[in-house]
DNA sequence: AAGACATTAAACATTT
DNA sequence: CAAATGTTTAATGTCT
C-alpha cells in the first residue's frame, strides 16, 4: 500500500531556491507535508517521522548547492516552463478578478434584494428562492472559471504537468489547513469528496450539481494527453456545488491566511482593508460561502493540488537524482570516497533509506555492494547525446542492471559534472560525437574536445584516453577519414559500425527500448539520432520501420501517463521516455544499405551526410579555443 | 574454455 | 625538429 514517496524537506527546499515563484504557493504545504507523512514504509531502523528529516540533513552534505542547482534547473522545471506557469497563473488571476468585478454587481443587486427580503421577514424559504436566482448567476460564472481553469489545466499540462489519475490529491488536510479558514474546511471536505472521486476516478458526474455540465466530460483518452493537450484530464473541475448547509461563519480569525499586508488575499481579490475587522467585514460580504467562493475556491484547490503534483513528483526526481548522484560520486571532483551505493537500491524507497548522515562512510546499509544502478528498465540515453551506444559493461554491471539513470538530461550533466567513466565504449563516444556535429564531421582535435566536453573524465589522462580514441578512429572500420582542404575530418560508416554492434549489446532489451524512445521526436530532426537508434536496435529489427511517429507518441504518451512523467518537455530533442517494444526499432534513414568499401570511397557517409540537420547547435565551435584539458597531463 | 571486443600502452609512420 | 595525427601490434580484461 503503498504510499507514495514522500516528500522529504530538503527536497523542496531545494526546490525552492531555484523556483521562487513555486515556493509561493507551496510554501504553506511544504510545513505540513512534512508533518504528514505517514506510514513510512519500512525504514531500516528509523522510526518514521525522522525518515524526512535525515533525508534532509543528508543532502547539503552530499552535493553542493551549485549542482544541485545545476540539476533542478534541467531537470526539474526550466525556468521558462516556471515563468509559463506563473504567467498562466496570473492570467488565471485577473480573469477571475474580471469575472468577480462582473460578478459581484449582479450580485450587489441580488443582496439587495435578499437584504430586503430579509428584513421583511426572516424567511429562509424566500432565500432560497432567491439563492436559486443566484445560482443562475453563479452558473454561469462558474462555467466561465472553470473554463479558464481548464485552460489553464492544459496548459500546465502541456508545459509541465502531468496530473496521474491514480494519485489522488496528496495532502489534502494540509491544504486545507494552510490556506483555508476554518469555515472553508468544511467546504474543503465537501468539495474534496466530490473532487477526489473524479480525480481519481476519472470522470463520474454523479454528484454535479449545477455547472458540471458543461465542463468536465471528455472521456481522457490516454493518448491524448501528449497529443491534445486540450482533453486535459484533469480539467474536469467537477463541479458539485457544495450546498453547503451550514457553515460556522465564525471564523476564527486570529491571523488570517486570507489577510495580510492590509490586503484581502482572497484569489483574485485585492481589496484593501485598512484593519482586521473590516477585513472581516469584506470577508463576510463579498466572500462569502456561496457558490462563487465555492468555485473559487476549488480553482484554488485545483492549482494547488496541481502544484502539490509537481511538487510530489519533483521531489521524486530530485530523490532519485540525489540517490544516483549519491551513488556515483559525490563531487566532481575529488571525490575521495568511493561513493556508496546504498541509496540506489531502492529508488521508490530511497526516501526513507536515504540515510541520515550522507557521510562518506556507508551507513550500514544493507544491501552494500550494489552497482549504482536503478531497478526499472532504465535507460541510458540522453537528451543531447541520444543514446550513444554500445555501452561498456564492465566491472559494475555484472548485475545485469543497466545503468541508471533516470532522466537523461540527468546523466549528462552528471557525467558533465563528475569524474565518472561513462559507461559508453570509446567508439560509441566517438560517434556520438561525431554524429551529433553539424557537419557530421569532427577533426581529431574536436573530437577531443567533446570528450572534454561532454564527460568530466576525460578532463584527466589526456595521452591516454586520446590515444584511445586515436586508437579507435583508425582501429574501426566505422570511422572514415576524409580529407579535408585543411587536413582531415572524420566521419561515421553507420553501416559499418552497426555491423558490429549485433552480438554485444543484443542481449540487453532495455538498452535498445531505451534507444527508441528517444526517437520517436527527434526523427525528422537528425540523422544522427536515427543513425543511434539504428546502433542500437540492432540489425535485426532495422528494417522494421514504425511508420508513423504517431505511434510512438502514443506509446510514450501512454507510458507517460503510467509514470507520469512529462514535465521536461520542453528539451528540443529527445525526451526521455523509457517504455517501447523493442520491435519498433526505427531503421536509419537515409542509411545506405551497402556498405562500401571505407578504402578509398571517401563517401562511404553518404547515409548520414544528406543530412542537413538544423545548426541548431553550434555549441561545438566554441570549444576549440578553450584549451581545457592539457592542463593536467 | 574460446572467441569477440574493449581498453591501454607503445612503437612507428605521416602530416602540419 | 616537435607536436599532432594516424596505424599497428600486443597485453590484458570482460563478456558471452
Amino acid at each position: 500500500m503503498g504510499g507514495e514517496r514522500k516528500g522529504n524537506v530538503h527536497q523542496v527546499k531545494t526546490l525552492q531556491a531555484l523556483q521562487v515563484a513555486r515556493q509561493l504557493l507551496l510554501q504553506q504545504q511544504q510545513q505540513q507535508q512534512v508533518s504528514g507523512l505517514k506510514s513510512p514504509k519500512r525504514n531500516d531502523k528509523q522510526p518514521a517521522l525522522q525518515v524526512p528529516v535525515s533525508v534532509a540533513m543528508m543532502t547539503p552534505q552530499v552535493i553542493t548547492p551549485q549542482q544541485m542547482q545545476q540539476i533542478l534547473q534541467q531537470q526539474v522545471l526550466s525556468p521558462q516552463q516556471l515563468q509559463v506557469l506563473l504567467q498562466q497563473q496570473q492570467a488565471l488571476m485577473l480573469q477571475q478578478q474580471q469575472l468577480q468585478e462582473f460578478y459581484k454587481k449582479q450580485q450587489e443587486q441580488l443582496q439587495l434584494q435578499l437584504l430586503q427580503q430579509q428584513h421583511a421577514g426572516k424567511q429562509p424559504k424566500e432565500q432560497q428562492q432567491v439563492a436559486t436566482q443566484q445560482l443562475a448567476f453563479q452558473q454561469q460564472l462558474l462555467q466561465m472559471q472553470q473554463l479558464q481553469q481548464q485552460h489553464l489545466l492544459s496548459l500546465q499540462r502541456q508545459g509541465l504537468l502531468t496530473i496521474q489519475p491514480g494519485q489522488p490529491a496528496l495532502p489534502l488536510q494540509p491544504l486545507a489547513q494552510g490556506m483555508i479558514p476554518a469555515e472553508l474546511q468544511q467546504l474543503w471536505k465537501e468539495v474534496t469528496s466530490a473532487h477526489t472521486a473524479e480525480e481519481t476516478t476519472g470522470n463520474n458526474h454523479s454528484s454535479l450539481d449545477l455547472t458540471t455540465t458543461c465542463v468536465s466530460s471528455s472521456a481522457p483518452s490516454k493518448t491524448s494527453l501528449i497529443m491534445n493537450p486540450h482533453a486535459s484530464t484533469n480539467g474536469q473541475l467537477s463541479v458539485h456545488t457544495p450546498k453547503r448547509e451550514s457553515l460556522s461563519h465564525e471564523e476564527h480569525s486570529h491571523s488570517h491566511p486570507l489577510y495580510g499586508h492590509g490586503v484581502c488575499k482572497w484569489p483574485g481579490c485585492e481589496a484593501v482593508c485598512e484593519d482586521f475587522q473590516s477585513f472581516l467585514k469584506h470577508l463576510n460580504s463579498e466572500h462569502a460561502l456561496d457558490d462563487r467562493s465555492t468555485a473559487q475556491c476549488r480553482v484554488q484547490m485545483q492549482v494547488v493540488q496541481q502544484l502539490e503534483l509537481q511538487l510530489a513528483k519533483d521531489k521524486e526526481r530530485l530523490q532519485a537524482m540525489m540517490t544516483h548522484l549519491h551513488v556515483k560520486s559525490t563531487e566532481p571532483k575529488a571525490a575521495p570516497q568511493p561513493l556508496n551505493l546504498v541509496s540506489s537500491v531502492t529508488l521508490s524507497k530511497s526516501a526513507s533509506e536515504a540515510s541520515p548522515q550522507s557521510l562518506p562512510h556507508t551507513p550500514t546499509t544493507p544491501t552494500a555492494p550494489i552497482t549504482p544502478v536503478t531497478q526499472g528498465p532504465s535507460v541510458i540515453t540522453t537528451t543531447s547525446m541520444h543514446t550513444v551506444g554500445p555501452i561498456r559493461r564492465r566491472y559494475s554491471d555484472k548485475y545485469n542492471v543497466p545503468i541508471s539513470s533516470a532522466d537523461i538530461a540527468q546523466n549528462q550533466e552528471f557525467y558533465k559534472n563528475a569524474e565518472v567513466r561513462p559507461p559508453f565504449t570509446y567508439a560509441s563516444l566517438i560517434r556520438q560525437a561525431i554524429l551529433e556535429s553539424p557537419e557530421k564531421q569532427l577533426t581529431l582535435n574536436e573530437i577531443y574536445n567533446w570528450f572534454t566536453r561532454m564527460f568530466a573524465y576525460f578532463r584527466r589522462n589526456a595521452a591516454t584516453w586520446k590515444n584511445a580514441v586515436r586508437h579507435n578512429l583508425s582501429l574501426h572500420k566505422c570511422f572514415v577519414r576524409v580529407e579535408n582542404v585543411k587536413g582531415a575530418v572524420w566521419t561515421v560508416d553507420e553501416v559499418e559500425f552497426q555491423k558490429r554492434r549485433p552480438q554485444k549489446i543484443s542481449g540487453n532489451p532495455s538498452l535498445i527500448k531505451n534507444m527508441q524512445s528517444s526517437h520517436a521526436y527527434c526523427t525528422p530532426l537528425n540523422a544522427a539520432l536515427q543513425a543511434s537508434m539504428a546502433e542500437n536496435s540492432i540489425p535485426l529489427y532495422t528494417t522494421a520501420s514504425m511508420g508513423n511517429p504517431t505511434l510512438g507518441n502514443l506509446a510514450s504518451a501512454i507510458r507517460e501517463e503510467l509514470n507520469g512523467a512529462m514535465e521536461h518537455t520542453n528539451s528540443n530533442e529527445s525526451d526521455s521516455s523509457p517504455g517501447r517494444s523493442p520491435m519498433q526499432a526505427v531503421h536509419p534513414v537515409h542509411v545506405k544499405e551497402e556498405p562500401l568499401d571505407p578504402e578509398e570511397a571517401e563517401g562511404p557517409l553518404s547515409l548520414v551526410t544528406t543530412a542537413n540537420h538544423s545548426p541548431d547547435f553550434d555549441h561545438d565551435r566554441d570549444y576549440e579555443d578553450e584549451p581545457v584539458n592539457e592542463d593536467m597531463e
